[in-house]
DNA sequence: AAATATCCATCGGAATTCCTTCTGAATAAG
DNA sequence: CTTATTCAGAAGGAATTCCGATGGATATTT
């Protein structure tokens, strides 16, 4: 036997009103159909539920049994229904992203701040890896989307850009290629380099868009702050992206863009093709890519807001 | 947003089966139904649910938490429903009866015994207690019906006649009353009695039925089995509803038959008029009509089986 | 590579359900 | 006795639901 929401509804407010015609009009119904609606009910539970004389309408022994169970009943879906509505206008629901940590560190702070102003109720929660992991964390579902640069997404990810990121020159306050009007591919091969492992998207960006020239490698690290502190040290120089020359402003330190064709990257959001995102993800998505030129602001000077 | 329990067993089926056709076939509909039907669903809760390429279903995030609630839900609103319709099935229930202590005694039992092996999940309880108690229960909806001798019941109460419960003179071995074919009112007067309460049914049958005619009240007392030592003692003799009559066997006692006009008294099953039964009363008291001719046998003679 | 099979969404019409209005019976109040 | 109110039922129409057919997309087989 069947059984909705509507049922439990009205039969509640006939419970409660006691009489069928009040109980129809708070119910928007004709007097005549809630009659009929709660005779269904009664002979698919097979059960009276209600006497009925022409005065008055009183609950029977059952009708009082079922009515906790229905005003439970009636709650519980209310409240999961509710729930599940919430989420659909984006006043709760949780979302979970992966971002480069370089993006993480500049450009999301202030997405983040003003999507909670938009969406109090929404939840964010970030992983910060690298290009692979978040692609790997996009792909098991663990995050509803990723933002970072897509060397090459694959057919089951769908990307869109947000932003191209340039890459500068970083290096001592008086090293000599500050001299130099605008700085080349050829001007790079004489000194040498501090640089991320070859595993690195940033690295490999590098790579390919110097091919077939070879920066001379003196150090590979892990992790952008060291190079800013190997390059302060005068160990060699650097070619950062402009979303992390943030670590770079130090005492000794200067940077200066370098306008090397392909040396750039792009920034992209990454979803998962043929996978609905929830409500809420779908509310940062659009609202990351909202925001998408004050990215651009940023990947050009390198400077924080 | 209404919901129902078949959209929940949709869902679920849906959820289990990851495939619209299969789900279909196990509920019974067709591909094209489930497929709106779900679309329904997930319009109405604002989220999509599955993910859907022509090769896979797959519950999306907010799918598998919907999954849980209405896993949950489903069962809750099943076993509302089922358990109200094994109580119409009557395989479950309470019933709750009161009836007079001379009908408790002798011929509930059997009807008891019987009603419980057909309906093993009925429990029942009773109330024995003298006319106006059961009365008293029954218009308070304590009881679900009485039965008793109902002299007057009222309007709001609906009767029906299951038995004549007749009068026996009881007396003494040696008495001289019991030297007559047949005893008549007038030779009544003659004797002492001992009695019970003027405000006793049984006592009000008898003033009546021999009105004008007044019997010699030697002793009143509360109870018939101090009626049966009290006659065995030669204070008085008495006349008793043949029902009664198994607690005057005993070995200084005799009864016999005592044909007076209207000295009967009915024995009815009274139920509240505009107040439906639950099935599982409706269930006893069709029970107890069946068994009436048990009743009458053991009205003539007094004799339990 | 082409043919085949499978699967889901959509569409139009059929079947069913549901609702409203009207009416009738019962009962309480004036 | 009349009037008013209430619930239940019938009729008709609106809305929903359902089914079968169709089409597009993808995987499998030949």
């Amino acid at each position: 036997m069947d059984i909705s929401k509507r049922d439990l509804e009205l039969f509640l407010a006939l419970a409660e009103e006691r009489s069928f015609t009040r109980a129809a009009l708070k119910c928007n119904l004709s007097q005549s159909a809630l009659s009929s609606r709660i005779r269904l009910l009664e002979e698919g539970l097979g059960v009276v539920l209600f006497d009925r004389t022409t005065r008055a309408v009183e609950l029977t022994n059952e009708g009082r049994l079922f009515e906790t169970s229905a005003r439970r009943l009636h709650t519980e879906l209310s409240e999961v229904v509710d729930n599940f509505r919430d989420h659909a206008a984006r006043r709760r629901g949780r979302v979970k992203i992966a971002a480069l940590p370089s993006i993480c560190a500049s450009w999301l702070p202030n997405v983040f701040v003003k999507f909670r102003q938009k969406y109090p109720g929404i939840e964010l929660s970030l992983i910060d890896g690298l290009s692979q992991l978040c692609l790997d964390k996009l792909r098991s579902g663990e995050v509803d989307f990723a933002i970072t640069s897509a060397t090459e997404a694959g057919e089951d990810l769908q990307a869109t850009l947000i932003g191209t990121d340039y890459f500068h020159l970083v290096c001592p306050l008086d090293h000599p290629l500050l001299d130099k009007e605008t700085i080349t591919a050829g001007d790079l091969t004489e000194h040498p380099f501090v640089q991320v492992g070859r595993r690195s998207s940033v690295r490999q960006h590098i790579d390919a868009a110097l091919h077939p020239i070879v920066l001379a490698t003196r150090l590979e690290v892990q992790y952008m702050g060291t190079i800013a502190g190997m390059v302060e040290a005068g160990i060699g120089i650097a070619l950062v992206p402009a979303l992390s020359l943030w670590q770079f402003r130090r005492p000794g330190l200067t940077s200066r863009p370098v306008f090397i064709p392909n040396l750039s990257r792009s920034l992209h959001l990454l979803k998962r093709r043929g996978h609905a995102m929830s409500p809420s993800a779908q509310a940062l998505y659009e609202h990351a890519l909202q925001n998408r030129k004050s990215l651009d602001a940023l990947a050009e000077t390198g400077d924080l807001p």
